[in-house]
RNA sequence: GGCCCCGUCGUCUAGCGGUUAGGAUCCAUGGUUUUCAUCCAUGUUACAGGAGUUCAAUUCUCCUCGGGGUCACCA
């Protein structure tokens, strides 16, 4: 059974590139009828790894991604590390080390004025002397001095680090104890039984220092996908400051779940041409072998036609209540439809559709000049005011086709074409130019408002 | 700087020795629409560079250049 996992390290929030990751582990599980598990990487104490996770689980919730079990958090696993250490201490596979920081920071400097790799000098690796006085010592691992580590990555082939170049005995437990990152991953992962890791980029280089823990500890080693890198449009890592990072700040701009996902799944991963994607295609088609080996750079263009492809293909019950978000009720309005089908069409967001029923349904108070210029000329108030009193005399005025009836008979009656009435009309009625077509915001809004709004822009503009 | 990864339209990408280098987005133009938007059609734009290998390289190899990642008693 494939057992995928995102492990995120309480900093806050989910951002858009572990959504990224974690919705490609979670993919990957699902396709496989595997397990998708999550784990709080939050050996960092000083951290509040319940916001940070309540946070995550929130995101995940408006997506609709579901990890399966219960959360691990690493920072209840003290006991478990603390037994590998001391395994790895008795079968001589690791090593007390005395090596104060300062020391180390000294060894480092040496190193790097000499221009030679900075690394630990393996002093106690094999000591018999008298250790010092006062110094709590660390816990080092033995790691090969030579030869290659290999690491068989699902994404990028093969990639051969040499043990001399970039290991050395590296830490697995402070002075205090507290094991460290590149340790506890791999018995995390190991004994929770994940077998297909997915994760960022920036891991590749850790990799080799895990596959260290896993050989000696005789772990079986996961199938590794390095997934590459979201770069900001500088081509540079994304940050904070490349715009809304928190994943629920696109909630709050307007996204659907659905754009967001399919948005991410396209982004380092493809299906031929295909863009889009339901989560059910998604959870048949994707295969980890099919990401990119290049990063890929964010761009909301793409983002936006997604989102309104699907704001244009979502049921108006749903949007309706998309739009609660932006204290909108519908639910009650006789003529939402109406109102939801116009606005699907034109609106990149929720949060630009929710101020287009705005537009709609609240009376204007302020009346565009350029508009006003343009419309209100000649004889148009004399038009305005032919169309209102035949909507007052108007029996039933419901659909857009009755308010359409009369505007043909004022153009008839009047010998005038369409855009004589349309254009003053739409700038009485909503205070601007553009929007949805005449006769539907007129059914929408309602005779008694129509009138009004007529009134208004008479009265104001005589 | 060492090590590692990457390099096809501006962007997301298809391609897996022989293609008029395809799609999407963006942009532009035209059509539909009483307006705007939608929709439809058309169009501009790419194999980083240089050596090889081969009858033939975007595709394989090497070098250069460019970009990125990583080098903690952080994760």
């Amino acid at each position: 059974m494939v057992v995928t996992r995102f492990a995120p390290s309480p900093t806050g929030y989910l951002h858009i590139g572990g959504l990224r990751t974690a919705l490609f582990s979670y993919l990957w599980a699902k396709k496989n009828g595997g397990k998708f598990v999550l784990r709080i990487e939050d050996t960092d104490k000083a951290r509040n790894s319940q916001e940070a996770t309540n946070a995550i689980l929130k995101a995940f919730a408006w997506l609709g991604l579901k990890h399966d079990g219960e959360i691990t958090y690493q920072s209840q696993r003290d006991d478990i590390y603390a037994k590998y250490i001391k395994q790895l201490l008795d079968e001589g596979k690791a090593y007390k080390c005395y090596t104060s920081k300062e020391e180390l920071t000294q060894l480092r400097e040496t190193q790097m004025a000499n221009k030679e790799r900075t690394k630990y000098d393996g002093k106690y690796r094999d000591f018999n002397g008298t250790t010092p006085e006062g110094v709590e010592p660390v816990i080092r691992i033995k790691a090969p001095l030579k030869g290659e580590i290999i690491v068989k990555d699902g994404v990028k082939g093969d990639i051969v680090f040499q043990a001399e170049d970039i290991l050395d005995d590296f830490i697995i437990a402070r002075a205090d104890g507290a094991p460290t990152y590149n340790f506890v991953v791999a018995i995390d992962d190991a004994l929770m039984g994940i077998n297909e890791v997915i994760r960022g980029d920036d891991h590749l280089s850790n990799t080799p220092k895990q596959i260290i823990v896993y050989e000696a500890l005789e772990f079986e080693l996961p199938k590794f996908y390095h997934v590459p890198m979201i770069h900001n449009s500088e081509g540079k890592k994304l940050s904070k400051r490349d715009g809304a990072t928190d994943v629920m700040a696109y909630k709050e701009m307007g996204y659907t779940p659905a754009s967001l996902l399919n948005f991410l799944v396209r982004l380092g991963w493809s299906h031929g041409d295909q863009e889009i994607f339901s989560m059910d295609e998604m959870q048949e088609l994707f295969n980890p072998k099919d990401i990119n080996k290049s990063a890929s750079i964010y761009n909301t263009e793409k983002l936006n036609w997604l989102n309104s492809h699907y704001i244009k293909n979502t049921p108006n019950s749903k949007l309706a209540e998309f739009l609660t978000q932006y204290d909108l009720i519908l639910t009650s309005h006789d003529k939402k439809e109406i109102l939801l089908d116009e606005l699907k069409d034109r609106a990149k967001t929720l949060k630009e559709m929710a101020s287009l029923v705005k537009e709609i349904i609240e009376t204007p108070t302020f009346y565009n000049e350029k508009a006003v210029k343009k419309a209100f000329k000649g004889n148009v108030m004399e038009i305005l005011s032919a169309f209102k009193t035949k909507v007052e005399f108007a029996n039933e005025l419901h659909l857009p086709s009755d308010y359409h009836h009369l505007m043909q008979e004022v153009v008839d009656e009047m010998q005038i074409s369409f855009g004589k009435i349309g254009q003053p009309l739409r700038v009485a009625l909503l205070g601007k130019m553009g929007g949805p077509a005449l006769d539907s915001i007129m059914a929408i809004i309602g005779k008694d408002e129509t009138i009004q709004r007529i009134v208004n822009a008479i009265i104001k503009h005589k």
